[in-house]
DNA sequence: TATAAACCTGTTAACGATAACTTAAATTTT
DNA sequence: AAAATTTAAGTTATCGTTAACAGGTTTATA
């Protein structure tokens, strides 16, 4: 048994209460319309005695709009999320609008509620930043097509009424690898994901071309990890996917010499695998993450990673999205690619050198 | 000038359309109620044909309840807070209910803006998470008189008609001290926060009691950190002030030999400091943090700290609420105080010992 | 002074959905 | 076969707010 709420006090309590009407008293609570001071001040003083508190929901379905919008995140305990969240929150209230999160372990079931449960609550309109996948991409469509607004950040997602930001995967793990390469690597791994199931990811197609574009053969043996349990997985645990995926590496006759880790906890998993195999970094294994969070500088070597402009791709999005939501006609579609920025530290190029 | 909204299909249109009367699809929509299997496969082609979706707002409107629970947060960067929503979403979710997470970045006024907005949205109920303030404080009284469900954690902040979980942080503050002391510590620094701002620190007034139970002075000058900055500046920039705070004990004549943090932000911003001075870890200077974070186990050396049940008190306070929202009267107040777990590391016994 | 403009407040009808009630047919029970 | 029950819809009113319009009154302008 639910227990029914203490009904709250309405505009007709406060109305009833002041001697005028309804209308009146929205006028003086949305400082709109005229109202004389006399009638202001004896509503105001209703209002603060009768303690009321504005019905969103009852103005928002009449104005057919929320001020707010939402964001969906996969992962609220990566650092990556965390920035963006912030990045977003900024623009967005700066410009009036309330934010809500919503999360989604990366499946597809639990993206649909999270857009369902914010379109329900008729966010204005919703930042989209969790890995794409088939049902949600499909609910996703719909959703714009009824015209809901949408911008996705880095999800591979395209809708011409959609709005899309990301920063360039493919070209971070090209320079990456390539700066492996230039560290003299012949032989790099990379764990995240395999030669089949990789065509996704844009990380693993950069280190795929570097390769090329060194005339480095792609040794398949060298690529491990399956390719969605590092998503599936939240952050911090793909840590252990990392060590594991690194002890298999390991093992491995004629070994690597070199790592590229598709994210920074993954990398930082391998380091735990190569430090306890009695393995000096960058020595005997040189190792670079992606996303550098902030962990990357504290780690022992320090992390050479791909570092990301989160805060720019949050706050072009929450751009993005507000005018998309100001505008009178649906504007032209907007996409923004972003570049990233290869940070050596001392997991690549030993420390003094 | 905002965009109208390209209006959408209503429970009137799949009516029209279906040639029944709107509560007839409400009926075949929520599934209760009479409706014979003709008449449903009309509707729901209907429903499936023109793209039907309930607007929630309309609905919570009428049912006076969201079947959403709010959630706010300080920040949102940081690993505890990110644990605690993933403990509150997992039991909400089981339940039924969404989550909203809202974040205030430790000012009274967003904070009430966080409470306003969600209660506005009518959640269910709230769990809040942020650090006391007295607006906020006023504003979260008023709603609870109200009728409003609230369950706070870790904020002290206390209401006969609301629930509190909390960490034992005063219990923890003494044992990361008396730890320190039992390691043969006597001059024991104190990073964030000062000795008269330091009242509603717990773990600030562990440090005290644990001086005192040993017979040590209690040294002011060894006390150094604004009360309210390491609350009010995000996560990763509190580093910066243990940073700058180390900075100054490292200065003094006669200095401390370890050091208890008041979070591990605060206390590996210090670190860097020390090994900046060219001081050895834990040799010339033992260092304990607080939370536990993923990065504590990673610096070099690795962190002491005091780990506390995030999980526990995010899935504790949302049981409390839920129990709350689905009670037929308020039910009695709850309170819940968890024991915390000192975590020994690197940072206060030489390793290999 | 006549007339336009600004000011103040009220009335009515929604926004989209549903609870509670009603009517009427189809089933079941006695 | 009559009464009781279940099934299947429809009707009405309402959740709390606001846009749009309509009357009045006061002030400014020609």
């Amino acid at each position: 048994m639910i227990a029914k709420k203490k009904k709250s006090t309405t505009l007709n309590d406060i109305a009833t209460a002041a001697g005028v009407t309804p209308m009146t008293v929205s006028r003086v609570v949305n400082q709109n319309g005229y109202v004389s001071d006399g009638t202001r001040d004896k509503v105001l003083q209703a209002i603060k005695e009768m303690k009321y508190r504005p019905n969103g929901l009852a103005r928002s379905l009449k104005l057919r709009r929320t001020q707010t919008v939402g964001l969906v995140l996969g992962d609220i305990a990566n650092p990556f999320a965390a920035e963006l969240a912030r990045a977003v929150r900024e623009v967005t209230m700066l410009r009036g609008y309330n934010l809500f999160i919503s999360v989604s372990e990366h499946s597809a079931k639990e993206d649909i509620a999270a857009f369902d449960s914010l379109a329900a609550h008729l966010v204005d309109g919703l930042i989209v930043a969790t890995r794409s996948n088939r049902a949600g991409d499909k609910h996703l469509s719909e959703m714009i097509e009824h015209g809901f607004r949408v911008v996705c950040i880095g999800r591979d997602f395209h809708h011409e009424n959609a709005d899309w930001v990301s920063a360039d995967n493919r070209k971070g793990g090209f320079e990456a690898t390539q700066h492996l390469i230039d560290c003299g690597h012949t032989k790099i791994g990379f764990i995240g994901t395999n030669l089949s199931g990789g065509a996704s990811l844009k990380r693993f197609q950069g280190y795929l071309d570097a390769l090329k574009e060194n005339n480095l053969e792609v040794e398949e043996r060298f690529i491990t990890g399956s390719p969605e349990a590092s998503d599936e997985a939240p952050g911090y645990s793909t840590e252990k996917l990392g060590y594991e995926a690194m002890k298999r590496l390991l093992a491995l006759p004629n070994r690597p010499t070199a790592i590229f880790a598709r994210n920074d906890f993954t990398a930082i998993g391998a380091m735990s695998a190569i430090k306890e195999a009695g393995l000096r970094i960058p020595h005997d294994l040189a190792i670079v993450g992606f996303d550098d969070i902030p962990m990357a500088v504290h780690t022992s070597p320090s992390l050479t990673t791909v570092r990301q402009p989160t805060r720019r791709q949050g706050s072009i999005a929450a751009e993005f999205l507000l005018k998309r939501i100001e505008a009178a006609e649906q504007p032209e579609r907007e996409e923004k690619v972003l570049e990233c920025e290869l940070i050596v530290r001392d997991s690549t190029v030993a420390a003094g050198k």
